[in-house]
DNA sequence: AATGAATGAGGGTTCATTCAT
DNA sequence: AATGAATGAACCCTCATTCAT
């Protein structure tokens, strides 16, 4: 077993090295291409946009991804999820579809806003989830009656146009520092929250979500 | 003198027949645009697709245009021009933003409704104007109190986010009937509109609008 | 008979007609050939360059002429015919190679000097005949004695090599008044022509070919 | 360290290795280009042309050169150079504008019918310099009353349409093998260079210079 | 793993030529 | 004859992908 585990413990070290190493790669490429998503959209950019932002060869992108589109799904996935939990983690305790969808909402603009490129990639991409969450506070709004609708498919449909088209203007760099808590005091609006409510979720201090990616190039 | 008019006059037909099937041809191309854009999105069309779509050969294409590009500006031009047109001469007479952006919104989601190509290239291409028409009700309904919002900014882009997601889910072909009467009252709700003018809104006989787009091949 | 007379006549007036405006058709195109080739050379321009340049449409090009290389050799020969024709005039009743030669080049440099476009023309193009006469002159003086060379060929070559290295020194138009008489001095020189034939073959008065291309527009 | 070495040694093969198969491809595509030039001149080869001649793809073309026109720079530099430079050492110590420039003209003219592709294709291209070293020749004898002639633009043109045209002559290969010896000696009679010297420039032997182009494949 | 030269299919664009009027 | 829209073959160029090192 010692010679078994020393020999692992060479096979884990080389295999160890490899993966750190590869792991590295394979997150500058993911940076990179978050970046050039951003910038170019979904559809415009090459293989190569991705290969000279990352600093990397043809070849080694082969090694870590198959083609754009599976690229695009990891960066997506890659970006969105450690938002989508912070936000899950920040609104625990809070009760209440409107201060909960509310603070939420707030929260995601704050990110938009104190990340540009964060923001211009999801407003261009928006393929993958983390929609569950806020969809669960409407419709838990609707059914006891502190949210008031049409229909729950209109509710919807509003909150993620008005969501695509805040990303828009502020990755434009022209939004007014305040505009994120505009539009969520809006939607709120649209919805027929009572004032009280709405002002108490304006007014909820946001819970504090310690940046932690560490972007150092 | 006989023959000079004899010349003259055959000159003007063949130039006036020649200008003719020109035009019928750039029709016959911007038909087959409209359905190749909603289908595949702004980006992926190739210069083939178009090509086969109108029967013609890809000399053709760029006789009358240069790009993929310019043809989207064409189509999308032709294609929106007449509807913003009837939809502003059906209200011609209707007073009041709450009346007025009710009912055009309903005229225009009646049309996506109705043409379901039509409304999946709006959705997906959405580039030109047309804009100024609901973007001028709302303003106006701000001004004098009829409509109540944070910002002039966040009420427009809560607006068209909740268009194009409207279109959208329209284009789907999974929109209850009613869909686009519910979104128009979600929106005059947002802007804080007061029920009794919501529910005239929503009760106006809609404005006939006749369709005299003629397709006929 | 009567009716078969007018019939005819009215056939020949037709007749006369078409061919009168297909001549003029034709003159036009090559009037146009002319700048064309002289300013785009022999292989770049394309069918539309010379619809263009003589104001014609496509399909009446293909009336006239059946390829760019069918046209390069009407213009050619259009073109060179009546210069060389003038100067085979001019030189009527000279006598003596050296005399012949010299006056006949210097009759040519001239038109190329008063003609610029008809000289780039010549200098890139420079495909047919018309080589026949200074070849004779050539050849015969170094029968006779009053030229030298070490063989006819580099004698021919030398001088075809001088003209057209002349012609593209003139088109560029910054060439001397004298270039032309300058380079006739050299080659006959070359040819060790005795310096007082080269004197008169230089001071003969050039006997003038009155300019008859009528070039109305 | 001893893994750093290593890996920067193998850094350092890869990249070696890949840029000797570059350059081999290079140089694969200059001799291709060579013949297929003087073969088409310079204006009708398409990409494919060279393509099939060196045997590689349209891609490995592009990556080497982004168009005809480049490479026909590239081809004229590389092919001009060295035979510029081997006239240029050959005539190293020789003095006296009419020996330099005679046995200049025939070590080019020995060249020219030794390699009828260079040939051919110097004749069609002669795009590039190399032109210095017998203007300045032409120039010295001017100035020093060696040589004699109206002006020296004359006597620099009539240098450049014989060569030009003695190239075409040789390429053509119905050439005598004296050719290039005789065009040499009627230019520097042209020039009036007194019998004597023409006769130490015709008689001077050859100063060898060896072929080191290393064609090997 | 990483590299980058080579590949060739795919798509863009031009232009000579035809033909109905 | 003259016209010019339509045609499609030929050519240009890009770029995703492979593979020897």
């Amino acid at each position: 077993m010692k010679a078994a585990h020393t020999t692992r413990r060479r096979g884990d070290h080389r295999t160890r090295v490899g993966r750190e190493r590869s792991a590295r790669t394979e997150t500058r490429i993911l940076e990179a291409a978050l970046g050039v998503f951003a910038n170019m959209g979904p559809d415009a950019p090459k293989i190569d946009d991705f290969v000279q932002a990352a600093g990397i060869s043809r070849g080694t992108f082969y090694n870590h991804f198959e083609s754009v589109e599976e690229l695009l799904i990891a960066t997506s996935e890659w970006t969105t999820r450690e938002t989508i939990e912070s936000i899950d983690a920040a609104l625990e305790g809070l009760e209440g579809p409107a201060l909960r969808l509310g603070v939420g909402l707030r929260l995601f603009f704050a990110k938009a806003q104190s990340d540009p490129v964060w923001c211009r990639f999801v407003a261009r991409v928006w393929k993958i989830g983390g929609d569950e969450l806020p969809t669960r506070d409407v419709a838990d709004g609707l059914r006891n009656g502190v949210f008031r609708a049409p229909s729950a498919e209109v509710a919807r449909d509003l909150l993620f146009g008005a969501i695509r088209q805040a990303l828009l203007h502020i990755g434009s760099g022209k939004a007014a520092s305040n505009y994120g808590t505009q539009m969520t005091e809006l939607y709120l609006q649209a919805l027929g929250t009572d004032a009280r409510r709405i002002s108490a979720a304006m007014k909820h201090e946001l819970p504090l979500e310690e940046e932690e990616k560490e972007t150092s190039s």
